[in-house]
DNA sequence: TTAGAATTCAGGGAATACCCTTAGAAAATA
DNA sequence: TATTTTCTAAGGGTATTCCCTGAATTCTAA
């Protein structure tokens, strides 16, 4: 049985780089390429392709709604993502719309061919660097990781507070507790993230994922 | 006469893109292809291409110093720049080190051949729709983006040492300034990053990948 | 060579952050 | 219920940042 697949990308390049690359592979035939998101929506009903590889950026229509619309119509079609990008909240947003796959572009043939066969499987195909990603963002937040702080909820408020660029004062206005109160949990926070000032309670946080 | 082309591009895809759209094009022969910015300059020399693609974001060595650098070893060289983006700050800075075209990575087949043909006669290649944003910007709005904030040597030095955790006078110690030279460009720093405070600094300089 | 950046520096004051300690009340957990 | 953690908040400082103005020198690109 031959795998029928579709891309979608805005650059042309791709298309048809993808397309070399699975020239000569007997087991799929490329049975459709769109440009953007409308053209994608008009015609992939008539293609019936079984994979659609689909790049998250493009011109005319946000990624994921479009996986969503996509999915709704072909529930049986696999989507594998192809970006650039390997945001971590990214790739939960899109793997929690529809997708079935993430690869970026600098992928190989060899592991775009074990993508496709992964996908068809009914199986979720990620890239080694962002299946670690994701298992260390998992670990991170519910369990007790020793390598990331874990904040109690005033001082996860307070943290975002700082990122905001609120002064102590306007913090404690918007929280309703006394200055006082917010100076004491900044203290906590540089102690918690081994910082010696807001900046590096900042810089930490986003390191460790802490903000977004 | 053949034209010897070579391509730098971290994708592997874009790189078959590319191979592929030439492929049929008897007055082009591609004699090499690299992935990253070492690679290049390891090679180029031997291959000896009269054009080279070059993706200005590489993975190891920033775009514009690898063309200088290339430039230097090879004055004869044409090189067109290949990337996603269209920030006309970029554009402007890449055509004033070396490059003498500069293609967005959508580009179909027949502007790349009249693109390839236009620098080889010495001219400078430009797209459309970046010759038509150049001239706005040259006529007259200078519009500054705020998201591509580009920084003096000083004021990187300064904000390096910011997210280091250092205060102004530890700074001005690491620098040899005076403290209230480091507070001037903590200043433009903020102006130039639309912060309010330190915080503000380090957020947006991370974001916008101005760190690591 | 000449205008525009970039770098340097200063005074002075207001605002804010930093740092220590202490401690009661509320909430979660064993 | 008892214990721990979290949240709250204060006094009383010191250190640092923030913000304004103004200005000389050096570098750099047209």
């Amino acid at each position: 049985m031959i795998t029928r697949i579709a891309i979608t990308d805005d650059h042309v390049m791709i298309l048809r780089g993808i397309e070399t690359m699975l020239a000569n592979t007997k087991e799929v035939e490329i049975v459709g390429t769109y440009c953007n998101g409308h053209e994608t929506l008009r015609n992939i009903a008539a293609d019936k392709p079984d994979v659609l590889l689909l790049d998250i950026n493009l011109p005319d229509i946000d990624g994921i709604e479009l996986c969503k619309k996509i999915i709704k119509k072909m529930p049986e079609l696999k989507i594998i993502a192809l970006t650039n990008f390997e945001e971590i909240s990214f790739v939960k947003r899109i793997l929690n719309n529809g997708a079935d796959g993430y690869l970026l572009k600098n992928t190989q043939k060899i592991e775009l061919i074990k993508a496709l066969k992964t996908v068809l499987k009914g199986e979720q195909y990620l890239q080694q660097n962002i299946r670690n990603k994701l298992m260390n963002h998992a670990l991170g937040k519910p369990k007790h990781n020793q390598f990331s702080a874990n904040l109690t909820r005033r001082e996860q408020e307070v943290l975002e507070a700082i990122a905001e660029e609120l002064t102590t004062q306007e913090i404690s206005d918007k929280l309703f507790i006394s200055p006082k109160t917010v100076e004491t949990h900044r203290m906590n926070l540089m102690s918690k993230l081994g910082a010696k000032n807001s900046v590096g309670i900042i810089k930490n946080a986003m390191e460790q994922g802490l903000l977004d």
